[in-house]
DNA sequence: CTCGATCCCTGGACGC
DNA sequence: TGCGTCCAGGGATCGA
């Protein structure tokens, strides 16, 4: 559920608590959400955290070079690097006082040079940390799109005319946009009354600019108000955001929309849950009302027997 | 190129 | 109170 604003608050709050420090040892719970634990462990110790900056949904913690006093036998490269950070649907990243208990599902301890400890915690594990040389996040990052609140007019147009592919699904889809999910996506159809089904090629360039207005005038004012809370989010000051009251589609089936009174309703679009005014966003051609009735079957596809294959780590 | 399906994972809501 | 079931969803991956 952390989209955008939700990152940008949380890095905007890490950004005040952390910068400047350096990391002393790391300790780590599961891992299997990591890209290479042993990374972490060998490379994080000695770094300075220099910079706290925000890329689409990632987090990314610029790190100094390792000086050579500044951690005993150090083995790793000593160049500068970043550790990126994805919280996923249910990760929080704050810091701590070393001797506070920790919360279930603590997965990441830094310790830091103030006596603090950088803590990540995410109970779905849907997050992401990686530890990253230069090389290797230039890599990364070039997989991403445009940033939502610089792109241009002409650039968003670009992105979003002339795909085939739904319009929900391209505002989700991170090479298209970076940083837009669930929530802001279906806020912004709304405010922009297009249907989340619409197909990229099939809007005017006069509806995607709307768009791209709508996007940004809510992904600013979201951000005002430090994110949406909607279930567990909270920012790196442990405080929940206000961008929830604000809501004029996500989350409301049945509820009337806020211009028109006709009920918000909901359906499934690109696989996710999409919520939207049938009067004031009218539904595509050829695009009937069947997706929620036919999410009925699932078969009783027992999950296998627990086979504990994931590795347990030494935090809970 | 785009789609749906499936999996990952756990907590919370809900029905009985 | 407790159990079973469904659902949430970002992203990777695979087959159609």
């Amino acid at each position: 559920m952390p989209e955008l604003p939700e990152v940008e608050t949380v890095a905007r709050g890490l950004r005040q608590a952390i910068l400047g420090r350096r990391i002393i040892s790391v300790t780590l719970g599961k891992t299997d959400f990591i890209d290479d634990p042993a990374a972490l462990e060998q490379h994080l110790p000695g770094r300075q955290i220099e910079a706290v900056e925000r890329y689409g949904k990632f987090m990314l913690l610029r790190l100094s070079a390792v000086t050579h006093d500044s951690v005993a036998g150090s083995n790793g490269d000593a160049a500068p690097g970043s550790l990126l950070v994805h919280l996923g649907m249910t990760g929080h990243i704050a810091p701590a006082p070393a001797g506070q208990p920790l919360e279930k599902h603590t997965h990441v301890c830094l310790l830091l040079d103030d006596g603090r400890q950088l803590r990540y915690t995410d109970a779905r594990r849907f997050g992401r940390i990686a530890y990253l040389t230069k090389a290797l996040l230039v890599e990364e990052l070039t997989r991403f799109g445009a940033d939502p609140l610089e792109v241009n007019k002409e650039e968003f147009a670009g992105r979003i005319c002339g795909r085939r592919a739904r319009i929900k699904s391209l505002l989700l889809d991170q090479s298209v946009l970076r940083g837009v999910g669930n929530i802001y996506a279906d806020e912004s159809l709304w405010a922009a009354k297009i249907h989340p089904a619409r197909l990229g090629e099939k809007l005017s360039r006069k509806e995607a600019e709307t768009l791209r207005r709508r996007l940004q005038d809510i992904l600013r004012k979201a951000i005002v108000l430090r994110g949406s809370s909607i279930s567990d989010f909270l920012d790196a000051e442990g405080e929940p955001g206000e961008y929830q009251r604000h809501h004029r589609a996500y989350g409301r089936e049945g509820k009337k929309c806020y211009r028109c009174k006709t009920p918000i309703r909901r359906t499934i679009v690109a696989g996710r849950s999409s919520y939207f005014c049938p009067r004031c966003q009218p539904l595509p051609r050829g695009f009937a009302a069947l997706p929620l009735a036919q999410k009925k079957r699932r078969e009783t596809k027992r999950r296998g027997a627990e086979e504990s294959k994931r590795k347990n780590g030494k935090l809970q």
